[in-house]
DNA sequence: AGTTTGACTCCCT
DNA sequence: TAGGGAGCCAAAC
């Protein structure tokens, strides 16, 4: 796989992550089927265009760890009913994406060269 | 062409 | 749960 495609992928998926829910960088790698590439990720979203209307604030890092990236964002998910823990958190054990039950086939991604779970 | 940096993740404490 | 360190890949310098 190409990076150009590597992107694409990333956007697709982005911006099939449904209102009130989270996703990982490493989550998108893995689903692509590059595991590693998780800071890859995060930098196909650094320049996403604007116009592509990705949903990168849904976008956090693997357990909630620190800041999504900008605390900024952390504002916008409250308001779409993410909920946080006490020091900033995101409480992604509830809101994570559950895309083995979202099915992938809008995205095109084979489920057989992803190795989820 | 080598070094630094970054919207990362995993492992351990 | 939180925080620090090592490993990781690609782009920027």
């Amino acid at each position: 796989m190409d990076r150009a495609q590597f992107y694409k992928e990333v956007y697709s998926i982005t911006k099939e992550i449904p209102y009130g829910n989270v996703f990982t960088y490493g989550k998108i790698a893995q689903l692509i089927g590059n595991p590693q590439y998780s800071r890859m990720v995060g930098q196909a979203l650094s320049h996403a265009p604007k116009e592509e209307d990705l949903p990168c604030h849904r976008i956090v890092n693997s357990q909630g760890r620190l800041v999504p990236s900008w605390q900024k964002q952390k504002e916008l998910l409250e308001k779409e009913g993410i909920t946080f823990k006490r020091n900033g958190c995101v409480n992604m054990s509830k809101h994570l994406w559950d895309i083995t039950g979202s099915l992938t086939s809008t995205i095109g991604i084979s489920p057989t060269s992803a190795t989820w779970q």
